[in-house]
DNA sequence: TGGATTTAGATAGCAAGCTATGCACATGAG
DNA sequence: CTCATGTGCATAGCTTGCTATCTAAATCCA
């Protein structure tokens, strides 16, 4: 079992390069734009507001990596923060309209990068590779849940 | 094309998502040990030597990143850098006996994430993955060397 | 009501990824 | 031989991800 057969055949190890591709084929087209946004951008796009941990859920990211993110886009003017009224520790997110502009933009080229992705997939293969990054998913979660 | 759309069908969400999954499975069975020496430790089980340069092709990363990886593994006693006799600006690197003890351990347990991953495949459907997989990888380094 | 528990977020500290840039050594052209 | 160019690696500085831990507010229960 040599290195050629691990690169060829590890899943865990395509799939990371294949997300870092993505990342980067993304930010290419976003002009000093990063990605780590994109979940933010995605959740908030039609000018609603969430908590910062239904942001981590929705974007399947750990509290403080959803509450760095959160910092840099409110730095970046992004996002503003308003305290929720019924919720002394809590926060409502939502974005600005320069936010607004950008996640306008991320979409574009999301949906581009991915069009680029599944061009190379037979047109009956792309759900299924869907579906099988979904059971995927869904196996290593139950993992993580079993400890 | 709402949040769950972009969720459910997003190759680039969905991929991020597996790949931090499949690193986190490994890392919790490493204790302690990381999941970024992993293209080290299979690229130098058998004992033999590379270049940094040599590392970050095979790893696919850049080569700054394999730098850094190589650093903390040198300061974890994982590697050792060997000065090359005949470029003084370069070094052979290779596995100490604790790296290679650790790669055999980092082996076993990147095997097991991948059969729970692949448990959740079709045996037929496997290749296919894999295979998509590698399409997708080309078609965005394709994109990556169009600028 | 008052104390224990739960929950929302903040903070610290690290790994792993990237780009940009600098330096020293190697190499090739004249 | 010398000088321009190329190459291998190091460094700086950033983002995105994680775990562990803290604080403060909310909630639950006796």
């Amino acid at each position: 079992m040599h290195m050629s057969y691990v690169r060829e055949t590890s899943a865990g190890y395509l799939t990371n390069w294949a997300a870092r591709l993505f990342a980067r084929a993304i930010e290419r087209r976003l002009a000093g734009g990063n990605s780590g946004p994109m979940p933010v951008f995605f959740a908030l796009q039609d000018g609603g507001a969430m908590t910062q941990k239904e942001l981590a859920l929705l974007a399947a990211v750990e509290q403080p990596t959803m509450a760095n993110t959160l910092n840099r886009m409110e730095r970046d003017g992004l996002v503003q923060r308003t305290p929720d009224p019924n919720d002394r520790r809590s926060a409502r997110v939502s974005l600005t309209p320069l936010g607004l502009e950008r996640a306008r933009a991320a979409f574009v080229s999301a949906i581009e990068v991915n069009g680029i992705a599944t061009d190379a997939l037979q047109p009956e293969e792309r759900e299924q590779f869907y579906g099988m990054l979904r059971r995927i998913i869904a196996a290593l979660e139950r993992d993580a849940g079993a400890q």
